[in-house]
DNA sequence: ATATTTATGCCAATCGTTTTTATAAATATC
DNA sequence: GATATTTATAAAAACGATTGGCATAAATAT
């Protein structure tokens, strides 16, 4: 492939001027311009991104790590990553590291020695894995100790949001299915909604899930209750699935609640009723707050709790909180 | 950041000493050895491989391109291409285009400045883009013309497999939502299924549709219909939803069929009879043949089209083929 | 005792950029 | 018309790695 000095030579100039035409920056002349353009055309010349890196110690790329790349939620994040990413220079790199600690370390290992310039790690598993990476984290949905920032939705009122729907509606038998302990994220949504209910003197039973598998064959489970709040849509789509097979209606016999919004949660039978986050918003500013830090200006203030909405569809009986 | 002539004065050794050690090629003593393993350590020392990059001319990074990563189609495909690529010593870069031509024409553009060893594109949409490319490229699901190789399912034989039950049914009126017909993958589902039954003296309907968006509201059009053929889970995930808010009931009333067996088509209510690829094979298929082409072994013989499979689960009455 | 092999580490060139410095030409200032 | 400034270009140094050739020392062979 074509380097700067084969574009140099065929445009009949030196190689900083082509340099400068490319980035244009300094001066360079109308005329002496477009024979550089032509040269570039003729060799279908790229700059080489990579030794430009080396030389600026600035690779414009940034690392993004989530946990799961089928779960849309994940995916819809990074599309905002992406996009608010490629709007200021930068190329995302994105990782999937399926929920192994293991892979979340090969992947930080691999960021740092193709020198990404900044991380955003979503939902982290091994936090200990960014103790020495010096470059700037931003992690989302999980509190990583030290001085990074971290930005997540308000999940405490999320669970606070589903309680009310049940107060209200007076309902008797309630499940949780939770996320993860490690994961704040799950944490609160959890005490959000049994604080809820318990200043109300109700009560929740609460089990643990993360996989579908987790929730395969509890329909014996499931029945015993009214309601079930599910920590993330892509489990709630597994529990309205095992309810289906188990015979129960929904929201009948029993009505689910789930987290997150993904894109299947509108197309579910019935649709899912859910809490939904600011998905996009989330990815865009954790991406101008990464490249604040990297630009090493003064950020912009940014939220560190994103306002979320409770979103009436089928799997409930009522559609508002009023 | 160290670089390795940190490493190579804490050390007390030569920079090529250091190099040699890092890719253990070359005389490196015990001794020696030791001292330079404890330098990184101590300086946390992590090798540039942009620099390396450079030199070497090979970036060690595979690019993949996907139209959707929410559809878990796609991201299915990206764990078996990156689980393969880590396997040989390679990095994925996942990039997506959410069907836009311009956004893979940007895509391509910035895989080159960074000097990916190679591209796997996933049913391409701008087929022009690739054409001055000058890596290996893998083309899965569309035929690109040119030189390049194309890998896919056997569609074909995917849509006379789902042709064989209706007509073992003997199904009267029947419809199929086919993809958009510049993918070759589409036109293929259709002709297998439409072929079968046309040589059986059957007919049937033919609509176009792509995002979930393309069958909104057409509760009245299914009506007329007691088996419908959509040509991917993620649209007959719609269709499905559809005929939920329709109150028609599947199986009763109308049959359905998709193809892909994405992650969630196990999920819905009730779950998707569906046509299966062999995902996993053709990502890590695609990976080493691309790899061999990359470094110029004689390719290992591999499939061009793989096999599928009829997966009866709950969206048609019967469970079998026979 | 000398020649050869083996083991080890250093030096310098190289990869494709960007950037600093130097120099020449064109224009502005007095 | 002489000097100062601006504009335009080129040559050279640097970025952080790899690598072939060279130098040295020790071990072995002749």
């Amino acid at each position: 492939m074509a380097n700067i000095r084969d574009v140099a030579k065929k445009a009949g100039v030196g190689i900083a001027t082509v340099s400068r035409c490319i980035n244009n920056d300094g001066y360079v002349s109308e005329e002496v311009g477009k024979k550089i353009e032509q040269a570039i055309k003729e060799l279908n010349y790229k700059p080489n991104a990579l030794a430009r890196a080396v030389f600026t110690k600035s690779s414009k790329m940034i690392g993004v790590i989530i946990p799961s790349i089928v779960n849309p939620f994940y995916t819809e994040l990074s599309i905002g990553i992406e996009n608010k990413a490629r709007e200021n220079g930068y190329s995302m790199v994105l990782s999937n590291t399926e929920y192994l600690a293991g892979n979340e370390a090969k992947t930080i290992e691999m960021f740092q020695r193709y020198r990404v310039d900044g991380i955003i790690a979503v939902d982290v598993k091994h936090s200990e894995a960014y103790d020495n990476v010096d470059v700037p984290i931003i992690s989302v949905g999980k509190e990583i100790p030290g001085n990074l920032k971290n930005i997540s939705s308000d999940n405490y009122r999320g669970g606070c949001l589903v309680a009310d729907y049940v107060i209200k509606n007076n309902i008797a038998s309630v499940l949780h299915i939770k996320g993860p302990d490690s994961l704040e994220s799950a944490r609160d949504r959890f005490t959000g909604f049994r604080d809820t209910l318990v200043a109300k003197g109700m009560t929740v039973d609460c089990i643990e899930g993360m996989y579908g598998e987790d929730v395969e064959g509890i329909g014996a489970v499931l029945k015993k209750y009214k309601f079930i709040f599910v920590w993330s849509d892509d489990l709630a789509i597994s529990v309205l699935n095992e309810c289906f097979v188990s015979g129960l209606n929904v929201p009948g016999d029993i009505e689910i609640v789930g987290f997150d919004d993904i894109y299947y949660s509108r197309k579910t039978c019935p649709p899912l009723t859910t809490v939904s986050q600011k998905i996009t918003d989330i990815g865009e500013d954790a991406v101008e707050i990464l490249i604040d830090k990297i630009e090493k200006k003064k950020s912009r203030r940014k939220n560190d709790n994103y306002d979320v909405e409770l979103i009436f569809r089928g799997t409930t009986k009522k559609c508002t909180n009023e």
